[in-house]
DNA sequence: TATTGTTATACTCTATAACTATA
DNA sequence: TATAGTTATAGAGTATAACAATA
């Protein structure tokens, strides 16, 4: 075919530019398609550490809460991430498996777990963490590092204001509907 | 009052309100908080116009982008919001059943279908586009106008170097080389 | 285009066991 | 003790979205 222009359209004349101008300056589609970029770009650019593959986004944010935040509990992570607690279960297993960290009941209350990262805990996340500096530089690269920064900040403030965990000072009382 | 805040717990040094620092400050930490933000403020927000709850994200991107951009191919929708053209086939079944959009055989190329909006269709975008402002004005309080405006052109900015799709003037030669 | 199937993520529901409080 | 209520973990299952293989 010679070319996959639309036929009747002379007022269009390339293929496939530029998504239709309202989507273009509507916020949650905008998020959309940049998580989609950062998927992409993801893909193969992070080690893994895993011959399954494992070790993805989840499992890596389990473990950088517990290194972070010491020794927790399962339930712990689960209201630190606000990840479902049956999902931190199989994540909790996969980093156990590969031996980053440890389970041990928690003798003050055995219903619990003690999570604690492993030495190759640690040293897996400063791998994983350098690769994602250097994965932030490629995909942010337009945005100068005053930009980065009001533009991390703005969405510090937006996350604040609809979760707690995102306040400075912990859980306050003020919440959405302030200035709803 | 159901805050999911993190349990008070004695023996933890601090109880934990904010995840954990390193985090904070990854930008693509970030965004995807801000994702699962908008799914939970979504939900229940926006109209589905449909008995099964059809009608989501994916759905309301297609109707949008056959709206804006005319007449077009399955083919070009896929193109144009890059989408999996699998994926396209059964939200253009969903929006023709609803009756938001006709698939016509394109006379000039019998291959490919040529998706009309409906009036119906525009009807329900309209609507869908105005509970959208309010979700975007409820989600996005925290920011003013300006900084709003400065937000999207950011993300748009970090868009176009990866992805032509949103280069102001159609496919450009330059690419996320250039400046990496 | 369409069909089929796979995977990742997020969420729902239920079950079990261990804790707490109280009679 | 006994009883009831709560919490931590586990497991099965569901829904959406992205994607791969193939017709």
């Amino acid at each position: 075919m010679a070319h996959p222009g639309p036929a009747e359209r002379p007022d269009c004349a390339h293929p496939g530019p530029a998504p239709h101008e309202p989507l273009l300056r509507a916020p949650t589609y905008l998020v959309a398609e940049l998580t989609k970029l950062i998927r992409r770009e993801s893909a193969g650019a992070l080690p893994c550490a895993d011959a399954a593959g494992r070790m993805r986004g989840p499992a890596v944010l389990v473990l950088a809460c517990v290194a972070a935040e010491g020794p927790m509990s399962q339930r712990q992570v689960s209201e630190r991430l606000r990840m479902d607690p049956a999902d931190v279960v199989s994540l909790v297993d996969v980093l156990e498996e590969r031996g980053y960290v440890e389970r041990h009941r928690d003798p003050a209350d055995r219903r619990r777990y003690r999570l604690d990262v492993t030495e190759d805990g640690r040293l897996f996340l400063a791998r994983r963490r350098e690769a994602g500096l250097r994965l932030n530089q490629r995909l942010f690269a337009p945005l100068t590092p005053e930009e980065m920064e009001q533009f991390t900040d703005m969405i510090v403030r937006v996350l604040a204001h609809h979760d707690p965990r995102f306040t400075e000072h912990g859980p306050s009382e003020t919440g959405p509907e302030d200035a709803a």
